[in-house]
DNA sequence: GTAGTTTGTTACAAAAATGTGACGAATGAC
DNA sequence: GTCATTCGTCACATTTTTGTAACAAACTAC
């Protein structure tokens, strides 16, 4: 069973090496120079996967994402973002806006491949319907609802932020400057032990509604979601 | 056991200083100036690793690399390719093809043997997703999950790293010094004994959750991760 | 065999990391 | 303006980790 996986990027040579690269690896590529393309491809016929270079002419990388992530046909297509490293502010906004996961150029063919891998395995965590669900949790995006085994659950904002995050990419640990970057945002000079305080903010949250423990500490790394342990 | 690696680079001054860095570090070292010499070697017999130069005359790195790649009896060998900084704007950008890292000039000798070393490892060690396998033990290291025997086990930072570090370099061995610098750290001074420490609360951890002996003892030397001996 | 090294093992205390409650500035609704 | 909520920070409690010393066992060379 092959995966068939999109590319997307406006440099050929790229292009083409990342072509190589995936079908090495035994992935169906197809390939788009921009997102006009890249549209008519996916109609054709779904990927499992999208690479999406960030810098795109037309219409951005993080645009065509964000598209890509509100048309229901497509939302559940994972992508992972390419960014020059020059760009890497903006992996917090490529994050935020849907994509699965993120790789900084130059990267290596490998990293690239073990990347793709991680995010095919994890399969859809959110169902079709763009609910969230994991353990007694269930998250509605659209409507920004929470449930904690049925119950409907108040979140602050930043409460809110923290747990979508953490439960749209379980089993990976992340530490207390990745969720400060990922969560609050890339700018903010926040201590490191404010993750803590909210975690136990969640956490407390959580356990009152009878969920079991979802939020894990991983000792001297961080933080980790994760459904039983 | 000495890794044998070939050097393929038209400047003869790089291409001393490399061996030379090579050979310091214990590996088989062996040269080419262009692609078409690098053939022969390699027919000749088969490098564990290729340090490949971006810029050759003749056949540039890319399509030797390419080449190599698509030939059933090269293709697994790691390529290692050597840009220059300039280069790297333009071409070079995200990926090389085929390369399975990449360095960039100009670097110290430290950096490319550790590259080396950690392309050297992951080969056949890492399977595809990204975990690692080895006799009972499968180590995540995205969600920091390590199981024996399937059963999941907690390790501490410390272990977890020492852990890690043996089970990626097996059939190895390792003096307790280098382990202090590997695997703690380079700059501090922590007696030699407490490596003997860690190793036997691993060796403890494994024990208890019925894996066979992994790490041997190498008396006079260190220690080394093996899976049978 | 013995003497001298090297390694295994245990217990303990210092250090580091994390959990937790409280406080107060900032914000926004009214 | 008041009031309630949010959320970053601090201080302290608790837990976990980890380096070290001390001694036992294993190994080596002779």
């Amino acid at each position: 069973m092959s995966n068939s996986i999109l590319v997307v990027e406006d440099e050929p040579e790229i292009r083409e090496m990342l072509r190589y690269s995936l079908e090495i690896e035994g992935f169906d590529t197809r390939e788009a120079g921009d997102c006009h393309e890249a549209e008519k491809l996916i109609a054709k016929r779904t990927p499992d996967l999208i690479l999406l270079d960030w810098m795109l002419p037309n219409i951005s990388g993080i645009k065509f994402a964000k598209r890509l992530k509100k048309n229901e046909l497509t939302k559940d297509i994972p992508i992972i973002m390419l960014t020059a490293k020059a760009e890497e502010e903006n992996k917090v906004k490529g994050l935020e806006t849907g994509a699965d996961d993120y790789v900084t150029k130059p990267f290596s063919p490998r990293e690239l491949i073990a990347r793709i891998r991680t995010v095919l395995r994890r399969g859809p965590m959110t169902s079709p319907d763009g609910i969230v669900k994991i353990g007694a949790l269930e998250i509605n995006n659209d409507s920004r609802n929470v449930q904690v085994n049925k119950q409907v659950v108040d979140f602050s904002p930043i409460e809110y932020k923290l747990l979508y995050f953490l439960a749209t990419h379980p089993e990976r640990v992340y530490s207390r400057e990745q969720l400060l970057t990922f969560v609050w945002g890339g700018e903010t000079y926040i201590d490191e032990r404010t993750v803590d305080v909210q975690i136990l903010r969640l956490r407390k949250i959580l356990a009152k509604h009878g969920s079991e423990p979802l939020i894990h500490t991983v000792h001297g790394v961080g933080y980790k979601f994760m459904e039983k342990k």
